[in-house]
RNA sequence: GGUGGGUUCGUAUAACGGUUAGUACUCAAGAUUUUCAUUCUUGCAAUAGGGGUUCGAUUCCCCUACCCACUACCA
């Protein structure tokens, strides 16, 4: 029996969601698009205490920045889903909506011998923590603790009885086998094992918000919305086990889903996972987006900085997975032909903020002048410059393969657009010289007496062979003309310049520098 | 501390027992160019250490080291 593809992207909206937590869904989202299957985005906020305004709508806003939307879920296919219907048996898709459902698994599972109701409370079972974390010894809520304790395993029935209708601040917990292998496969991992005796009693439901913490609600869920590969970070690896045996004490084996953990991201430089400051302290961002904190801190984002989204989903995809070949560029659909799940490297990934920029510069070239004019007008509009598009998308012609971002056309191309009003010392030291410059407005003459239309290979060759015939030294003439022209010895060639600024605007510029350097 | 996972150039990765250990980014040098950039060529640079198994180990097994995760009434 096979069953239709069904994969989830389960994040917790406790803040942004991160470049990690993006390739996890991108990876969910191309499994599901390779096996024509759903890819379903569900909102795990069953922790009260940490809920974060706004970060459910920043992680929709990602998946659709990144062209990776859901295509069931809270989000479907770019539309809000909040109630179940016929055409939506597996709403709603946030946990905090599914608060009724959870409590009957959990009371089942207490009912079958596989959970019991803890009666301790968090401050009693903290000092038990550091009283034996003080012996030097770690207390672990399982077989070898949990007669010790109150609980219905060792309280009587009535006392259970009682405390379960007059307080309301008991959980209920998994009661963890003692001694017991269990036996996993990871579609990334391989095969592991775990005895169950280092395992612990995992609170499955608290009574005092009603709510169901992730393990149970996880589980739940994922038999319900009928997932079928649980593709998800390395975090989770440990609680596999526990993932197995609930499976197992609901009876749901047939239907388990197939597991992949894939491993985490680590910070550029240093020790540990990529964390949220790690971004802008090291000059890149860890977000799609641009975040701002409840302290209002802004946190950086790829969009914001200038990537776009398919260098973003491409640098992603190849951080833990690659396609066997040389390949590097792909496009979204060709992702989705490429991937498969044992191809995921299973060891973690240090980011290389260098290979990040050298996506975009790739991408930027493959973007059309036209598209990619439109961006830069937006730069100059902000400027205060006012040009006609055809002439920004032959500047953008000329200068996008010099670019990383389009952020960088104005640093590259600023001189096409306004005359420069100082000139860059060094620059000056170097070329401007009597003997140099006198020739360089000769040249300059030449060209103000240049025939017709100017056209940049006509202009050219006639400068080629003007300066060469007179056999004056190119390279600083050139120079020394390019210093008047644009402030500095670097740009562009002096004929695509003088083309682009046209004949009026280059006498201007001559004129200016005489009156400046001479 | 315990449990689980991992370890190939600086980084990302390839090589599913036999290769001069490949590729990309970064960096360096050279060529091209009127400068800068681009482009092209070349170069630097790795199997964590130690034991096995094998005719042969980057690849399989064990030990050590290091790294990561988990060890909450958080996900």
């Amino acid at each position: 029996m096979t069953r239709p593809t069904r994969v989830r992207f389960a994040p917790s909206p406790t803040g942004p969601l991160h470049m990690g937590g993006v390739r996890t869904a991108l990876y969910n989202y191309l499994f599901a698009k390779k096996y024509n299957g759903t890819f379903v985005l569900r909102i795990e906020d069953t922790d009260s205490q940490r809920f974060t305004p706004g970060a459910e709508e920043y992680i929709i806003e990602s998946l659709r920045w990144c062209g990776i939307m859901p295509t069931e879920g809270v989000d479907e296919n770019g539309k809000v889903v909040e109630e179940a219907s016929s055409q939506h048996p597996h709403a709603p898709y946030r946990q905090s909506q599914r608060k009724a459902i959870y409590r009957k698994y959990a009371d089942q599972l207490v009912a079958s011998g596989n959970a019991y109701y803890a009666f301790d409370s968090a401050e009693e079972l903290a000092t038990l923590r550091s009283e034996m974390e003080a012996k030097g010894e770690t207390f672990i809520y399982n077989y070898s603790t949990r007669k010790n304790l109150r609980n219905s395993l060792t309280l009587g029935e009535d006392e259970v009885k009682r405390l379960l209708e007059e307080t309301n601040d008991w959980t209920i917990r998994f009661k963890m086998p003692e001694n017991r292998v269990v036996a996993m496969d990871d579609l990334i991992r391989g095969h592991i094992e775990v005895n169950t005796s280092t395992l612990d009693d995992k609170v499955l439901y608290k009574r005092a918000d009603e709510l169901p913490t992730y393990h149970l609600a996880n589980i739940v869920d994922d038999h319900l919305m009928e997932i079928t590969e649980v593709i998800r970070g390395e975090e989770w690896l440990p609680s596999l086990p526990l993932h197995y045996l609930l499976y197992e004490a609901f009876g749901w084996q047939d239907t388990m889903p197939r597991f992949a953990h894939l491993s985490l991201l680590l910070k550029p430089d240093g020790k540990g996972k990529l964390s949220k400051r790690d971004g802008d302290r090291l000059g890149f961002p860890v977000f799609p987006l641009n975040w701002l904190s409840s302290t209002g801190e802004v946190y950086s984002g790829y969009r914001e900085k200038g990537y776009f989204a398919e260098a973003f989903v491409n640098l992603l995809a190849l951080l833990g997975w690659n396609p066997g070949n040389d390949q590097e560029l792909f496009t979204l659909e060709e992702l989705t032909q490429a991937f498969s799940l044992d191809r995921v490297v299973m060891h973690g990934a240090r980011f290389n903020p260098d290979k990040a920029k050298w996506f975009n510069k790739e991408y930027l070239r493959k973007h059309s002048d036209e598209s990619l004019a439109k961006d830069f007008e937006a730069i100059l509009e902000e400027k205060g410059i006012k040009a006609d598009f055809d002439y920004v998308v032959k500047v953008v012609s000329l200068i996008k393969e010099r670019a990383t971002f389009v952020a960088d056309f104005w640093d590259i191309a600023w001189y096409l657009f306004k005359a420069p009003c100082e000139y860059v010392e060094k620059d000056v030291a170097k070329f401007w010289k009597e003997e140099n410059y006198t020739l360089a407005f000769k040249v300059a003459d030449f060209i103000a007496a240049f025939p017709g239309e100017l056209e940049k290979e006509a202009l050219e060759s006639a400068l080629e062979e003007y300066i060469r015939g007179n056999e004056w030294p190119m390279g600083k003439v050139m120079n020394c003309l390019r210093l008047a022209l644009v402030g500095s010895s670097s740009g562009l060639g002096i004929a695509d310049i003088v083309c682009l600024l046209g004949k009026d605007e280059f006498e201007r510029r001559v004129a200016a520098i005489k009156t400046a350097l001479c």
